[in-house]
DNA sequence: ATACATGCAAACTTTTTGCGTCCCC
DNA sequence: GGGGACGCAAAAAGTTTGCATGTAT
């Protein structure tokens, strides 16, 4: 787990998050939780949150700059966005396999506007920061 | 063009969009118009971009969640973000030519995390109630 | 016992909006 | 001249943070 201590929080957080299909923003998954923990706050959905992201275990999906929504479901995968309500659903099958293949989005009941090729990574000039600062 | 009245403002925040090839933040981009019109707001800048964003001439980049940062450039082409400071640089070439090839990430001196292949669409309740309310 | 994690609320950042004025068509 | 666009500033939305308290180890 990425974190040294695991409480009820935690716990609770991971389980409602995977069980939820639908990657919800934090306040969504904030309501969930307190179903069965009342007394949870957003803050700590949000700091449970940013270190499962940091761990590699959620991925944050959603348009650039708009609310977060976040995906807990394993393997390698592609998302269909929503570009009217932010809904976003996810795409069975290894990234490479569908860069040009609109089937899967279109059974799903949507029309195309656009696809994006992405990659995230560390730019040359933090890579230098980072070796300087100590690895 | 995506308005009805093309003003000074328009014009230049379009034009020094174009010129910057850094995908600069609202922020950035209203520093650098403000050289040339100094009594410009935050706010024309936003509603400008937001208005070029729905007629396609410009792309909204960056991480969920984040500062949003804006792409004029034509054609399609992916993008590689640094998942420390959130600079976002142009991938050449289409989209279904890109996804399994981290070769020109590479080149560009970045070390590659993780690949994305995301769709952008309108979702099937989206679509019913626009077709409801008139298409 | 002792840190680490939480709840709470305030602070912060980024984006949106209301409104009176301006100026493009 | 009239209505869309602008500047300004306030408000909203979303996220982060400080601090006292609780609790897992």
């Amino acid at each position: 787990m990425p974190w040294e201590r695991t409480t009820k929080q935690r716990t609770v957080i991971l389980e409602e998050l995977r069980e939820m299909r639908s990657h919800p923003t934090a306040d969504e998954l904030h309501e969930r939780v307190r179903l069965r923990l009342p007394r949870i706050s957003l803050g700590t959905v949000y700091r449970t949150l940013e270190s499962l992201e940091r761990a590699g275990m959620v991925r944050v999906v959603g348009h650039p700059g708009s609310q977060r929504r976040f995906d807990a479901t394993g393997g390698d995968h592609g998302h269909i966005r929503c570009i009217r309500c932010g809904r976003v659903d996810d795409l069975a099958g290894p990234a490479d396999a569908r860069a040009g293949d609109d089937g899967a989005v279109e059974r799903l009941g949507y029309v195309v506007l656009e696809r994006r090729v992405d990659f995230v990574g560390i730019c040359p000039a933090c890579r230098e920061k980072e070796e300087r600062d100590g690895s």
